[in-house]
DNA sequence: CTAGAACTGTGTATCACTTACACAAAACCG
DNA sequence: CGGTTTTGTGTAAGTGATACACAGTTCTAG
């Protein structure tokens, strides 16, 4: 069922290199990658079918598959272009902390950007130029501030989980905002006025004192706040790793 | 295009109550949820069509419209029923980082027993009573701790995405592996060679030194590390919590 | 320099899936 | 008991991915 492993790699780094005997290829990966990141850009990767790709590019829908096995496999460029560049800093590491939550904030303009790549299965580690080159970037500053090996796996990784749920969370609630009829205003109370009226004080005390004194409108629904939420996570695993380390040295 | 958000919880909530007029209804939403769950766990989600969810309960495929909007809303419902009972701790809160820790490797065992659960688009705040058990059960502990409202929302969230994409891993990896033809232990180095052969030490610095201390073999490929990597970033989370309530109370 | 091999773009066709729509039988209400 | 509501069903439409074969193009071997 899958592809074979190499074939796929070769397609994010290569580009899948073409011999050198038939007519030349008219369309590239490029063009057809950067067409489709456009229109999922667009139109959500629901508005992205071949059909529509090719249609685009002015091609009949099966000569995309002279470039990529399947669409599984273009989303998956897709995803990794639409990385784009980490913010790269050089030299010496100064400021870890900096590092990782300018990285942070990176990472998270790049999804408020293709909000299509955060409803892409992943389907294992991190393979392509650009997601490695983030995760690079990530593991620079850590590797700097002391970490070993496998606790830097772990850090980058689980920090990557926290920005890409925090990002979808961000664009579900922002996407239903925009396409409900309901005001704005409306839409603000309204997940916490449903709270309340289903939620049952009993079996959900912390919940129901919580929405009671109003903490959810402020985080929950209202949107605003969810990149200070990720602030706030960010900033613990900061902490938590700084004492980590000082408990280390004695 | 969405469905009307009130519909949308009285589902999640009451089942959708029926009417007293006509026929009576062969089927419960339950019996639909339970079985599709079942389909889902054996097969995932491509595995389930509303078709074969119709066969396997012996009714026809439209049938199933009569108690459920669409297939999205559907997999709403599995997704809160799946979701289980979180750990219920009752009276005081003793301790509230243990409470937090259990918490965590419920939660990823969920994951695991529904894997499915992963590929769902999710759509918005938590809002059924499945996933409100678990924002509960781990409101409890992190109030009792200290932390403000706005806290205690992000914290909750900033925990949930990082178990929910370090579990999508685990079982993307175990996955791939498992249907691959080959043998596990080239998947154990398969990732870490692919990788050697591609990546750049001029652009990737850190990443190829970490590979070649074999710093991937442990957590990045062989998928047996990826509970112990999440186990080390929630301590730090949690450690982090700790300093930053202690810094507060001065 | 030429024959054939390799490769490209295309048209057709298939298969799987969700879901709209209309209908007949069933159950309840007044 | 007539009418209304609701259920289960059959049919069919629409969409999307992609297998397969064909014709034209370009390179390479001899």
């Amino acid at each position: 069922m899958t592809t074979d492993p190499r074939k796929r790699l070769e397609l994010l780094w290569n580009g899948a290199q073409r011999p050198s005997r038939g007519p030349k290829p008219k369309l590239t990966l490029d063009q057809i990658a950067t067409t489709a990141i456009a229109i999922a850009d667009a139109d959500g990767l629901d508005g992205l079918s071949m059909q529509r790709l090719a249609a685009e590019l002015g091609y009949t829908t099966m000569s995309l598959y002279r470039y990529v096995p399947g669409k599984d496999q273009l989303v998956e460029v897709m995803l990794d272009r639409a990385a784009g560049d980490p913010p790269r800093f050089t030299g010496e590491v100064r400021d870890w902390r900096d590092e990782i939550q300018v990285w942070v904030r990176e990472l998270w303009a790049v999804y408020l950007r293709h909000p299509w790549s955060l409803r892409v299965q992943v389907s294992g580690p991190p393979s392509g130029p650009g997601q490695l080159a983030w995760f690079e970037a990530a593991l620079r500053p850590l590797a700097h501030a002391g970490l070993a090996d496998d606790e830097l796996v772990a850090t980058v990784m689980f920090l990557m989980g926290a920005v890409r749920q925090m990002a979808l969370l961000e664009i579900d609630i922002s996407g239903a905002r925009a396409q409900s009829n309901v005001t704005t205003e409306e839409a603000q109370t309204g997940y916490e006025t449903t709270l309340r009226e289903f939620v049952d004080p009993q079996r959900f005390p912390t919940l129901t004192a919580l929405v009671g004194r109003g903490g959810f409108a402020a985080s929950g629904d209202s949107g605003e706040g969810i990149d200070l939420d990720l602030d706030f996570g960010v900033q613990r695993v900061l902490d938590g790793l700084e004492s980590y380390l000082a408990a280390q040295q004695n």
